[in-house]
DNA sequence: GTATTTGCAAAAGCTTTGCTGCAAC
DNA sequence: GTTGCAGCAAAGCTTTTGCAAATAC
């Protein structure tokens, strides 16, 4: 499993101070191994104080992803427009979602690796996110696919 | 320049027929260099035809993707929540963000077309679709960004 | 007491859909 | 005369925002 960071103690670590809520939100994001869309996270968060409001949710998310801390993803918009959030891990990783059943690999590389120094390289360029997604068919369902789309 | 499919013949080799409204926005994609958004590309097709509908836009996109004939980019969600659209290129190409100026380089590199092969091979994956988006900053703006975010 | 956060509701942005009439083959 | 497309408007989904009340320091 890819290893995560912990969002509170990096939090304390830059001297920010979290409400009950947001503390709530951090802890359920940072318990949480899935991809979490806001609806999601507002239902889980609610277990923990049944009065946080979606605003909230939008500003704190807004705020980790502004630290770095948690990182943005389409999954292929495989499910509608929303946004889904994972915590950062200490190496990137890509995700491939499949088109048919809708699983989420998650694949670490070290080419990945390589192809991110190229980019700070080859274009100077200041990498603060990154993202890279795939979709199409994973193996159980191409084999499946003979014949049909 | 990277070298871009012809979505007319790509088209016809499939047996496509289109509709008036639909040449003109694939004749439209086609022509423009950059990455469009939906507003956009109806703006610049109603020049060739005023009539076209923004339904017709989307669901001829729609179509598009469908034939995996031009891809959807979400350029680090600079602008809103909007999607751009390119057509397919004979190789894939990642796209750079600057959050600050907010230009878009594109890159290829053969360490993308590596690490695409291990995708396929290590995780049996059929990638259908594939995109890669970093955000940061470019050279120009990293070089002005003495002290401040 | 000042600054920040919350709660609520409304608005905003972008995309999808229903349905009627129209056009193509 | 079936089948698919266009046009229009409404709805849908997700995210953002304004502002008053509440909370934190």
């Amino acid at each position: 499993m890819l290893q995560r960071i912990d969002l509170l103690s990096k939090l304390e670590a830059q001297g920010i101070r979290l409400t009950a809520q947001r503390r709530a939100l951090v802890e359920t994001i940072q318990q949480t191994a899935g991809h979490l869309d806001v609806a999601s996270l507002l239902e889980k968060a609610r277990k923990r104080d049944s009065k946080i409001d979606r605003a909230t949710v939008y500003r704190t998310i807004e705020l980790l992803k502004k630290l770095e801390l948690i990182d943005e993803l389409d999954l292929m918009h495989l499910n509608g427009e929303k946004h889904y959030y994972e915590v950062r891990t200490q190496k990137d990783h890509l995700h491939l979602t499949c088109f048919r059943c809708g699983s989420v690999v998650e694949f670490t590389s070290s080419t990945f690796e390589r192809l991110k120094r190229e980019i700070a390289k080859e274009n100077l360029f200041n990498i603060q996110v990154i993202r890279l997604e795939a979709g199409g068919l994973c193996q159980h369902c191409a084999e499946k696919n003979e014949g049909k789309n």
